[in-house]
DNA sequence: CTAGAAGTTGGAGCGCGCTCCAACGCAAGC
DNA sequence: GCTTGCGTTGGAGCGCGCTCCAACTTCTAG
């Protein structure tokens, strides 16, 4: 789920949007947005008077952050692990470095052993190519 | 998971395999193993007298198989449809090619969007370096 | 001012892919 | 033959990541 360009309004410094429209333009429902919230995954979120949430550009640009976090398969856990990081501010920022490079070597070595997967099912479909071949 | 030579003797034909040395060679547990077949993803392993499970060749090969395809992100349910037109016979095979072309393809759809998005991470990762390098 | 749409909360429920358990049966070594 | 451990079954339970619900409040267009 990437966040297409004409989706995303892309949003002037303090213009907001509502659940619903981020909910559209990110791909996730309304639910999960507020279960995200609730697990500690985002927290900059402003309200109205009334408590009704209003997400600005710095929303947004987390939320594709932690999209990316989550298409690569990264666990909640790991997310809220971020998360936390990310609020204790710069002191934590070697932290949540070394946190990213796992991460992301996580995600190099589950491509590479696709690929590599992915060759053998190649195989396997040229094997059903030619029986295909030879019947008719 | 891969299936590693050492780790699987390449039987002979007909020497068999009881369930917790192919756990072993599989990784899969012998609980997964047992849920696969109840499952229907596995039906052909023979038993003893007792009904015990002896695991052939043609079984370690056919989960070999499966991993393939598990490992790939197939759910079970679709694993579940190939093995079921297998047991079809040859008429299903022209389904089974196109349902593994299917499954290809979106395997390497998966494959290309996760290196986009590790791009991104990368970006991400020289953005902490940078700032950390700054602090020094 | 009002009707109706959109948003809020806490908590229950769900689908997936296992994982664990109890109670029992079989098998291999002494 | 007996013990010890491996294997069997049916079914319950679990962790994850949402998803849905009821009951209620807020927002907005007319």
């Amino acid at each position: 789920m990437t966040m297409t360009s004409p989706a995303a309004p892309a949003l002037d410094e303090d213009e907001t949007l509502p659940i619903a429209e981020v909910a559209r333009c990110t791909g996730l429902s309304a639910d999960t947005l507020r279960y995200y919230e609730k697990a500690g995954l985002i927290d900059s979120v402003r309200r109205t008077a009334g408590g009704v949430r209003r997400y600005a550009a710095v929303d947004m640009d987390w939320l594709a952050f932690l999209l990316r976090l989550r298409d690569t398969g990264m666990s909640i856990a790991n997310m809220q692990r971020f998360a936390g990081l990310r609020r204790e501010g710069d002191a934590s920022v070697a932290e949540r470095l070394a946190l990213l490079r796992e991460h992301r070597d996580g995600v190099d070595r589950r491509i590479r052993s696709l690929r590599e997967n992915n060759r053998a099912l190649d195989t396997k479909i040229a094997h059903y190519e030619e029986l295909l071949e030879g019947e008719r």
